[in-house]
DNA sequence: GGCGGTATGTACGCCATCGCACCGCGAAGC
DNA sequence: GCTTCGCGGTGCGATGGCGTACATACCGCC
């Protein structure tokens, strides 16, 4: 699925961007890295990596999406992460580790460049400054989880479903695309049946439009505005963490501390 | 709260082990990080850095319990990681991200190991066995809080708490420890209400005892029987990933994988 | 142009948790 | 010794999601 939708409006899709971390490393880097390699096709369903398997390879993806799912017992699994040309699938071997603990599945088709771990490896030791920007990556991602497992605590399935459907669209550079209920179920964690009423209830706000597993957006502010605040959080927290950005400054809490340190006792007491 | 209980039993309290991470790192990075440094003391309820403020410094416990809870609107905040003497609250300036998204709470009050940001920064520069150390921690961290999604999507409270209990006894290095019903709730992110009825069943079956505030585990082996598989795995991955371990030979899908991809497509309906 | 399979819509009883309210007990402080 | 307050226990109706089952509608294929 997550296959284009040329009979209903080419228009739709903006032009595919180049892989984001690609781009911020130094020339050098990035020919070192890629060599003469050419961009992988990735089909929708492949699965890139299962939890606890090594990893032979980190990719970036061009116009394909990976989902992030992680194991889960007497579950099928849940998506904790989606990535697209703006981050790369493959986070531990850019740690040192050479295992997955998360499954890559291909959730939307399209191309990714493949890096081989050894290569990777070396390439790491050598350069600081592609360090930079795959760590500074792996903080984001880091960031995406943690707000994720709040996302799925508190927030409702409509919301979460809004958010999702907001998400892939900017990884699809498109505001159509394919997905099925059964699909979204599992990436979300509900039953099919649960995506069904949420998406009723988005489409009956004239949000989105779904037929038989076409997906269109057809008022992004709306469905904006439907989504949990996660989704702006996400955005901005990558562009806070990949630019480098100073945090706000704030009386940060050090020391002793201990005027804070009772407050916040008081208020869970 | 997590204050020992003296008057209990102090023979439930184990002799304090130092940091781990610390542990790991060879003599001379270890010196040049700590120099002649002590260890600080941290008082329950202090706040190490509020979300989104600048990190001036990494913690490595070595008896006292950092709580990572992540910032979420409409709501007090939701545990989603857990730093005792196997771990260091920092992590992000590790990666080179002087910003953290996760506020660090004194969950138990005891030492810890201080570094400042613009020392740490310049060893992990100047030495890749730091690096190794400190980047295989941030993929633990990830793990945990990948896991930490499914088991907060997942899991019935009172399997949670279960596993709570274990993580921070094991943490404690105590079988008794203080903490209240209302304190817990804000960690596992329901009712106050939920937590009581949860451990009011857990001291039904005879795992713990509780009386106001003051917590002990008299039955270890029934409790990790009651908890999520989670804790299993928690542990069962930090040593994992620490020791840098093989993987688990499987048949790592990748190149073409039709067949596979096909099968997981089929799977999802 | 019928048929089978896939995708979606709806219904029903159940359960975990929610929000709120109220009560009792024990410890610390006046 | 009495009061106050923090902590834990219980009850009640509401709600969001679960598991299951069944109905409908559409597509592609023969």
């Amino acid at each position: 699925m997550i296959k284009k939708i040329p009979a209903d409006s080419p228009s739709r899709r903006r032009a595919p961007r180049p892989n984001e971390l690609l781009a911020r490393l130094s020339r050098d880097d990035r020919r070192r890295l890629l060599r003469n390699d050419k961009p992988l096709e990735l089909a929708f369903g492949h699965v890139l990596c299962e939890p606890g398997e090594r990893l032979h390879y980190v990719y970036f993806p061009v116009d394909s999406i990976i989902s992030l799912v992680t194991a889960i017992d007497g579950h099928a699994g849940l998506e904790v992460g989606l990535v697209g040309n703006e981050g790369m699938y493959g986070v531990p071997l850019a740690l040192g580790v050479d295992v997955s603990p998360l499954k890559g599945l291909v959730q939307g088709s399209g191309t990714a460049w493949r890096v081989d771990a050894l290569r990777l490896r070396r390439q790491l030791q050598r350069s600081a400054s592609l360090r930079n920007v795959l760590h500074r990556y792996a903080e984001v991602l880091m960031i995406q989880l943690s707000m994720e497992a709040a996302c799925t605590r508190f927030h409702v399935v409509e919301t979460r479903l809004a958010r999702w459907l907001l998400m892939t669209a900017d990884r699809a550079h498109a505001d159509a695309f394919h997905i099925t209920h059964q699909f979204l179920s599992y990436m979300l964690g509900v039953r099919r049946v649960g995506v069904t009423r949420a998406a009723t209830a988005l489409r009956r706000r004239k949000l989105i439009r779904y037929h038989r597993g076409n997906i269109s957006i057809i008022d992004r502010a709306g469905l904006e505005a439907a989504s949990c605040t996660c989704y702006a959080t996400a955005k901005r927290e990558y562009k806070r963490t990949m630019n480098g950005m100073r945090p706000r400054t704030g009386t940060v809490s050090r020391g002793r501390g201990a005027v804070r340190a009772r407050t916040s006792a008081k208020q869970l007491g």
